[in-house]
DNA sequence: TTCGGTGCAAATAATTTGCAGTGGT
DNA sequence: ACCACTGCAAATTATTTGCACCGAA
Protein backbone atom coordinates (compact mmCIF):
# COMPACT_ATOMS: atom_id res chain seq x y z
CA UNK A 1 0.00 0.00 0.00
CA UNK A 2 2.63 2.64 0.68
CA UNK A 3 5.96 0.58 0.06
CA UNK A 4 6.44 2.83 -3.04
CA UNK A 5 7.98 5.64 -0.67
CA UNK A 6 11.23 2.98 -0.21
CA UNK A 7 11.57 1.92 -4.37
CA UNK A 8 10.17 5.01 -6.30
CA UNK A 9 12.08 7.68 -4.46
CA UNK A 10 14.03 9.85 -6.41
CA UNK A 11 17.80 9.77 -5.05
CA UNK A 12 19.60 12.20 -3.86
CA UNK A 13 21.88 13.08 -7.11
CA UNK A 14 18.46 13.48 -9.29
CA UNK A 15 17.31 15.98 -6.36
CA UNK A 16 20.52 18.04 -6.72
CA UNK A 17 20.58 17.81 -10.18
CA UNK A 18 16.43 19.22 -10.31
CA UNK A 19 17.83 21.84 -7.91
CA UNK A 20 20.87 23.09 -10.12
CA UNK A 21 18.75 22.64 -13.14
CA UNK A 22 16.64 25.17 -11.37
CA UNK A 23 19.15 27.33 -10.19
CA UNK A 24 20.71 28.24 -13.65
CA UNK A 25 17.86 28.56 -14.89
CA UNK A 26 17.42 31.49 -13.13
CA UNK A 27 20.45 32.62 -13.37
CA UNK A 28 21.67 31.60 -9.91
CA UNK A 29 24.69 30.13 -8.40
CA UNK A 30 25.63 27.04 -6.91
CA UNK A 31 27.52 27.04 -3.89
CA UNK A 32 28.74 25.16 -1.32
CA UNK A 33 26.83 26.42 1.01
CA UNK A 34 23.11 25.44 -0.68
CA UNK A 35 24.43 22.70 -1.70
CA UNK A 36 25.35 21.50 1.55
CA UNK A 37 21.91 22.49 2.75
CA UNK A 38 20.19 20.90 -0.14
CA UNK A 39 21.80 17.85 0.41
CA UNK A 40 21.42 17.37 4.19
CA UNK A 41 17.65 18.25 3.56
CA UNK A 42 17.57 15.42 0.72
CA UNK A 43 19.34 13.15 2.92
CA UNK A 44 16.91 13.89 5.99
CA UNK A 45 13.69 13.07 3.56
CA UNK A 46 11.12 13.71 6.10
CA UNK A 47 10.16 16.16 8.38
CA UNK A 48 12.59 19.15 9.54
CA UNK A 49 12.97 22.32 11.13
CA UNK A 50 15.40 25.39 10.03
CA UNK A 51 17.01 24.51 13.27
CA UNK A 52 17.66 20.95 12.84
CA UNK A 53 18.40 21.42 9.06
CA UNK A 54 20.99 24.25 10.83
CA UNK A 55 22.57 22.56 12.97
CA UNK A 56 23.18 19.26 10.90
CA UNK A 57 24.60 21.82 8.05
CA UNK A 58 26.73 23.50 10.80
CA UNK A 59 28.06 20.18 11.72
CA UNK A 60 30.23 20.36 8.30
CA UNK A 61 30.25 23.91 7.95
CA UNK A 62 29.91 25.80 11.72
CA UNK A 63 29.86 28.84 9.57
CA UNK A 64 26.84 28.79 7.95
CA UNK A 65 23.92 31.21 9.29
CA UNK A 66 20.22 30.88 9.79
CA UNK A 67 19.84 33.45 6.99
CA UNK A 68 21.40 30.78 4.28
CA UNK A 69 19.50 28.21 5.00
CA UNK A 70 16.21 30.13 5.17
CA UNK A 71 17.25 31.51 1.68
CA UNK A 72 18.00 28.17 0.63
CA UNK A 73 14.79 26.51 1.59
CA UNK A 74 12.93 29.16 -0.01
CA UNK A 75 14.70 28.19 -3.12
CA UNK A 76 13.71 24.92 -2.74
CA UNK A 77 10.48 25.52 -2.30
CA UNK A 78 10.25 27.34 -5.73
CA UNK A 79 11.66 24.42 -7.67
CA UNK A 80 8.82 22.32 -5.68
CA UNK A 81 11.85 20.05 -4.00
CA UNK A 82 10.60 21.48 -0.67
CA UNK A 83 6.95 22.33 0.69
CA UNK A 84 6.48 24.53 3.99
CA UNK A 85 3.91 22.70 6.55
CA UNK A 86 2.75 24.14 9.65
CA UNK A 87 1.50 21.93 12.10
CA UNK A 88 0.55 22.52 15.39
CA UNK A 89 2.26 24.75 17.59
CA UNK A 90 5.93 24.12 16.53
CA UNK A 91 8.01 25.39 14.21
CA UNK A 92 7.91 25.65 10.17
CA UNK A 93 8.68 22.63 8.83
CA UNK A 94 9.66 21.21 5.53
CA UNK A 95 9.48 18.81 3.46
CA UNK A 96 10.74 16.94 0.65
CA UNK A 97 7.82 17.72 -2.34
CA UNK A 98 9.40 15.30 -5.33
CA UNK A 99 6.52 15.32 -7.65
CA UNK A 100 6.50 11.52 -7.81
CA UNK A 101 6.23 10.88 -4.47
CA UNK A 102 3.05 11.99 -1.87
CA UNK A 103 2.29 11.06 1.23
CA UNK A 104 0.22 12.08 4.01
CA UNK A 105 0.65 12.39 7.56
CA UNK A 106 -0.36 10.37 10.87
CA UNK A 107 0.36 12.67 13.73
CA UNK A 108 0.39 11.38 17.76
CA UNK A 109 -1.00 14.21 19.89
CA UNK A 110 0.45 12.95 22.27
CA UNK A 111 4.40 12.28 21.53
CA UNK A 112 3.84 14.47 18.65
CA UNK A 113 5.61 12.10 16.41
CA UNK A 114 4.78 11.84 12.73
CA UNK A 115 3.87 9.30 10.27
CA UNK A 116 3.51 9.27 6.87
CA UNK A 117 1.09 6.99 4.67
CA UNK A 118 -0.75 7.22 1.22
CA UNK A 119 -4.27 5.12 0.89
CA UNK A 120 -5.08 5.42 -3.18
CA UNK A 121 -8.86 5.18 -2.06
CA UNK A 122 -8.59 8.42 -0.33
CA UNK A 123 -6.66 10.18 -3.28
CA UNK A 124 -9.50 8.95 -5.72
CA UNK A 125 -12.20 10.33 -3.27
CA UNK A 126 -10.69 13.70 -3.55
CA UNK A 127 -10.41 13.81 -7.07
CA UNK A 128 -13.98 12.70 -7.38
CA UNK A 129 -14.63 15.99 -4.85
CA UNK A 130 -12.99 18.29 -6.14
CA UNK A 131 -14.75 17.28 -9.52
CA UNK A 132 -18.12 17.22 -8.02
CA UNK A 133 -17.44 20.91 -7.39
CA UNK A 134 -15.93 21.74 -10.94
CA UNK A 135 -12.22 22.20 -9.59
CA UNK A 136 -9.35 20.39 -10.83
CA UNK A 137 -7.32 19.17 -8.34
CA UNK A 138 -3.51 20.34 -7.78
CA UNK A 139 -2.39 18.89 -4.51
CA UNK A 140 -3.57 18.17 -1.08
CA UNK A 141 -2.77 18.33 2.40
CA UNK A 142 -3.97 15.52 4.69
CA UNK A 143 -3.16 15.17 8.26
CA UNK A 144 -5.33 12.15 10.79
CA UNK A 145 -4.67 13.13 14.38
CA UNK A 146 -4.59 10.67 16.94
CA UNK A 147 -2.93 8.23 19.75
CA UNK A 148 -0.43 6.05 18.68
CA UNK A 149 -1.02 2.72 20.81
CA UNK A 150 1.70 3.31 23.85
CA UNK A 151 -0.54 6.47 23.70
CA UNK A 152 -3.58 4.46 23.90
CA UNK A 153 -2.46 2.64 26.64
CA UNK A 154 -1.62 -0.43 24.74
CA UNK A 155 1.34 -2.01 27.23
CA UNK A 156 3.76 -2.43 25.14
CA UNK A 157 2.48 -0.92 22.58
CA UNK A 158 4.16 0.65 19.96
CA UNK A 159 5.17 4.18 20.04
CA UNK A 160 7.00 6.42 16.57
CA UNK A 161 8.51 8.36 18.86
CA UNK A 162 10.57 5.65 20.28
CA UNK A 163 11.27 3.97 17.00
CA UNK A 164 12.50 6.93 14.95
CA UNK A 165 14.91 7.13 18.48
CA UNK A 166 16.03 3.65 17.40
CA UNK A 167 16.83 4.53 13.84
CA UNK A 168 18.67 7.46 14.31
CA UNK A 169 21.29 5.93 17.25
CA UNK B 1 -23.78 17.63 0.04
CA UNK B 2 -22.56 20.58 2.24
CA UNK B 3 -26.01 22.53 2.89
CA UNK B 4 -25.57 20.92 6.29
CA UNK B 5 -23.74 24.02 7.08
CA UNK B 6 -26.82 25.67 6.71
CA UNK B 7 -29.01 23.97 9.23
CA UNK B 8 -27.30 21.48 11.63
CA UNK B 9 -25.26 24.19 13.21
CA UNK B 10 -24.80 24.44 16.75
CA UNK B 11 -26.11 27.68 17.30
CA UNK B 12 -24.28 31.03 18.77
CA UNK B 13 -26.12 29.85 22.55
CA UNK B 14 -25.14 26.81 22.60
CA UNK B 15 -21.41 27.27 21.70
CA UNK B 16 -21.67 30.05 24.37
CA UNK B 17 -22.90 27.76 27.00
CA UNK B 18 -20.12 25.22 26.02
CA UNK B 19 -17.53 27.77 26.86
CA UNK B 20 -19.30 29.10 29.75
CA UNK B 21 -19.74 25.69 30.94
CA UNK B 22 -15.46 25.00 30.26
CA UNK B 23 -14.89 28.49 32.22
CA UNK B 24 -16.49 27.37 35.29
CA UNK B 25 -15.58 23.82 35.14
CA UNK B 26 -12.01 25.06 35.34
CA UNK B 27 -12.78 27.86 37.57
CA UNK B 28 -11.82 30.63 35.17
CA UNK B 29 -14.14 33.65 35.01
CA UNK B 30 -16.60 34.79 32.30
CA UNK B 31 -15.93 38.20 31.51
CA UNK B 32 -17.66 40.31 29.23
CA UNK B 33 -14.23 40.78 27.05
CA UNK B 34 -14.07 37.03 26.57
CA UNK B 35 -17.77 36.95 25.76
CA UNK B 36 -17.69 39.40 23.37
CA UNK B 37 -14.62 37.96 21.59
CA UNK B 38 -16.04 34.47 21.67
CA UNK B 39 -18.95 35.73 20.55
CA UNK B 40 -17.62 37.68 17.35
CA UNK B 41 -15.63 34.66 16.69
CA UNK B 42 -18.44 32.27 16.45
CA UNK B 43 -20.13 34.65 14.75
CA UNK B 44 -18.09 34.68 11.87
CA UNK B 45 -18.32 30.86 11.79
CA UNK B 46 -15.36 30.50 9.24
CA UNK B 47 -12.12 31.53 9.02
CA UNK B 48 -10.48 34.31 11.21
CA UNK B 49 -7.12 35.52 12.01
CA UNK B 50 -6.00 37.20 15.16
CA UNK B 51 -6.58 40.29 14.01
CA UNK B 52 -9.85 40.41 12.14
CA UNK B 53 -10.75 39.03 15.35
CA UNK B 54 -9.53 42.06 16.85
CA UNK B 55 -11.23 44.78 14.85
CA UNK B 56 -14.69 43.04 14.94
CA UNK B 57 -14.20 43.26 19.19
CA UNK B 58 -12.80 46.67 18.94
CA UNK B 59 -15.82 47.48 16.92
CA UNK B 60 -17.74 46.77 19.84
CA UNK B 61 -14.97 47.85 23.00
CA UNK B 62 -12.44 49.58 21.37
CA UNK B 63 -10.05 48.72 24.58
CA UNK B 64 -9.25 45.19 24.25
CA UNK B 65 -5.95 44.05 23.29
CA UNK B 66 -4.03 41.42 21.22
CA UNK B 67 -3.16 39.64 24.48
CA UNK B 68 -7.01 38.92 25.47
CA UNK B 69 -7.97 37.71 21.86
CA UNK B 70 -4.90 35.77 22.04
CA UNK B 71 -5.95 34.41 25.66
CA UNK B 72 -9.03 33.99 24.67
CA UNK B 73 -8.82 31.93 21.67
CA UNK B 74 -6.40 29.37 23.49
CA UNK B 75 -8.96 28.79 25.77
CA UNK B 76 -11.55 28.43 22.88
CA UNK B 77 -8.96 25.95 21.33
CA UNK B 78 -8.47 23.87 24.53
CA UNK B 79 -12.16 23.51 25.16
CA UNK B 80 -12.29 22.19 21.29
CA UNK B 81 -14.70 24.98 20.17
CA UNK B 82 -11.77 26.42 17.82
CA UNK B 83 -9.07 24.72 16.20
CA UNK B 84 -5.72 26.46 15.13
CA UNK B 85 -5.15 26.36 11.22
CA UNK B 86 -1.61 27.39 9.31
CA UNK B 87 -2.61 27.87 5.60
CA UNK B 88 0.25 29.12 3.36
CA UNK B 89 2.32 31.68 4.25
CA UNK B 90 -0.43 34.38 6.17
CA UNK B 91 -1.27 34.41 9.09
CA UNK B 92 -2.30 32.02 11.17
CA UNK B 93 -6.18 31.33 10.98
CA UNK B 94 -8.63 29.46 13.45
CA UNK B 95 -12.16 28.21 12.74
CA UNK B 96 -14.80 27.18 14.64
CA UNK B 97 -14.65 23.16 15.79
CA UNK B 98 -17.92 22.45 16.89
CA UNK B 99 -17.98 18.71 17.61
CA UNK B 100 -21.15 17.85 15.98
CA UNK B 101 -20.03 19.26 12.89
CA UNK B 102 -16.72 18.89 10.92
CA UNK B 103 -15.73 20.09 7.50
CA UNK B 104 -13.20 19.57 5.17
CA UNK B 105 -11.90 22.21 2.81
CA UNK B 106 -11.63 23.28 -1.00
CA UNK B 107 -9.79 26.01 -2.27
CA UNK B 108 -9.31 27.40 -5.07
CA UNK B 109 -5.40 28.35 -5.26
CA UNK B 110 -6.31 31.18 -8.09
CA UNK B 111 -9.00 33.23 -6.10
CA UNK B 112 -8.35 31.77 -2.52
CA UNK B 113 -11.31 31.07 -1.88
CA UNK B 114 -12.55 28.29 0.35
CA UNK B 115 -15.23 25.87 0.37
CA UNK B 116 -16.46 23.45 2.43
CA UNK B 117 -17.03 20.04 2.09
CA UNK B 118 -17.80 16.58 3.91
CA UNK B 119 -17.22 12.83 2.37
CA UNK B 120 -18.28 10.05 4.46
CA UNK B 121 -16.15 7.56 1.75
CA UNK B 122 -12.85 9.50 2.80
CA UNK B 123 -13.77 9.40 6.82
CA UNK B 124 -13.97 5.83 6.94
CA UNK B 125 -11.12 5.11 4.70
CA UNK B 126 -8.83 7.51 7.40
CA UNK B 127 -10.64 5.54 10.33
CA UNK B 128 -9.30 2.46 8.58
CA UNK B 129 -5.49 3.87 8.12
CA UNK B 130 -5.30 5.64 11.73
CA UNK B 131 -6.36 2.02 12.66
CA UNK B 132 -3.91 0.14 10.35
CA UNK B 133 -1.42 1.85 12.30
CA UNK B 134 -2.46 1.25 15.76
CA UNK B 135 -3.69 4.30 16.06
CA UNK B 136 -7.10 6.19 17.42
CA UNK B 137 -8.43 8.67 15.41
CA UNK B 138 -8.83 12.16 16.99
CA UNK B 139 -9.09 14.88 14.74
CA UNK B 140 -8.07 15.61 11.20
CA UNK B 141 -7.41 18.12 8.29
CA UNK B 142 -8.23 18.05 5.24
CA UNK B 143 -7.31 20.34 2.00
CA UNK B 144 -7.77 20.37 -1.58
CA UNK B 145 -6.04 22.63 -3.15
CA UNK B 146 -7.16 23.13 -7.43
CA UNK B 147 -8.77 25.20 -9.61
CA UNK B 148 -12.19 26.15 -9.60
CA UNK B 149 -14.46 26.65 -12.72
CA UNK B 150 -13.36 30.20 -13.72
CA UNK B 151 -10.03 29.42 -12.91
CA UNK B 152 -10.16 26.91 -15.07
CA UNK B 153 -11.21 28.81 -17.98
CA UNK B 154 -14.58 27.46 -18.17
CA UNK B 155 -16.50 30.71 -19.96
CA UNK B 156 -19.32 31.47 -17.27
CA UNK B 157 -17.29 29.65 -15.06
CA UNK B 158 -18.91 29.63 -11.31
CA UNK B 159 -16.56 31.00 -8.67
CA UNK B 160 -16.40 30.97 -5.23
CA UNK B 161 -15.61 34.02 -4.84
CA UNK B 162 -18.29 35.64 -6.42
CA UNK B 163 -20.50 33.46 -5.02
CA UNK B 164 -19.85 34.14 -1.34
CA UNK B 165 -19.39 38.21 -2.43
CA UNK B 166 -23.77 37.30 -3.42
CA UNK B 167 -24.40 35.46 -0.34
CA UNK B 168 -23.04 38.44 2.52
CA UNK B 169 -24.84 41.25 0.93
C1' DT C 1 35.60 41.05 -13.41
C1' DT C 2 31.03 40.95 -12.24
C1' DC C 3 27.12 40.25 -9.65
C1' DG C 4 24.94 37.29 -6.81
C1' DG C 5 25.87 34.96 -2.21
C1' DT C 6 27.23 34.81 2.58
C1' DG C 7 27.47 35.91 7.42
C1' DC C 8 26.50 38.83 10.75
C1' DA C 9 23.75 41.97 13.14
C1' DA C 10 19.98 44.82 13.12
C1' DA C 11 14.98 45.11 11.72
C1' DT C 12 10.28 43.23 11.53
C1' DA C 13 6.46 40.44 12.61
C1' DA C 14 3.94 37.37 15.44
C1' DT C 15 3.03 35.90 19.90
C1' DT C 16 3.78 35.75 24.95
C1' DT C 17 4.56 37.60 29.42
C1' DG C 18 5.10 40.84 33.63
C1' DC C 19 2.75 43.95 36.16
C1' DA C 20 -0.35 47.40 38.22
C1' DG C 21 -4.91 48.22 38.32
C1' DT C 22 -9.98 46.23 37.43
C1' DG C 23 -13.77 43.24 38.10
C1' DG C 24 -16.31 38.49 38.76
C1' DT C 25 -17.79 35.36 42.16
C1' DA D 1 -12.22 40.43 49.73
C1' DC D 2 -9.86 37.41 46.91
C1' DC D 3 -7.69 36.15 43.11
C1' DA D 4 -8.31 35.82 38.18
C1' DC D 5 -8.47 39.07 34.16
C1' DT D 6 -7.30 43.11 31.40
C1' DG D 7 -4.55 46.44 28.94
C1' DC D 8 -0.39 48.05 28.08
C1' DA D 9 4.30 47.73 27.14
C1' DA D 10 8.25 45.13 27.25
C1' DA D 11 10.12 40.46 26.18
C1' DT D 12 10.57 36.50 23.29
C1' DT D 13 10.67 33.97 19.14
C1' DA D 14 10.63 33.31 14.23
C1' DT D 15 11.85 35.22 10.02
C1' DT D 16 13.64 38.86 6.90
C1' DT D 17 16.74 42.42 5.46
C1' DG D 18 20.89 45.71 4.90
C1' DC D 19 25.45 45.72 4.11
C1' DA D 20 30.50 44.87 3.60
C1' DC D 21 33.11 41.28 2.03
C1' DC D 22 33.60 36.73 -0.65
C1' DG D 23 33.49 33.63 -4.53
C1' DA D 24 31.22 31.24 -8.77
C1' DA D 25 30.63 32.09 -13.64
Amino acid sequence: MHDRRHSGLPDLESLMGQFHAYLSKKQLKSTRQRDLIAQKFFAAHGHISIEELLNLSRAENPRIGYATVYRTLKLLAECGLAAQRRFGDGQTMYETAGDTEHHDHLICIECQHVLEFQNDDIEHEQERVARSFGFSLVRHRLELYGLCPRARGIKGGWCPNEEQRKLSD
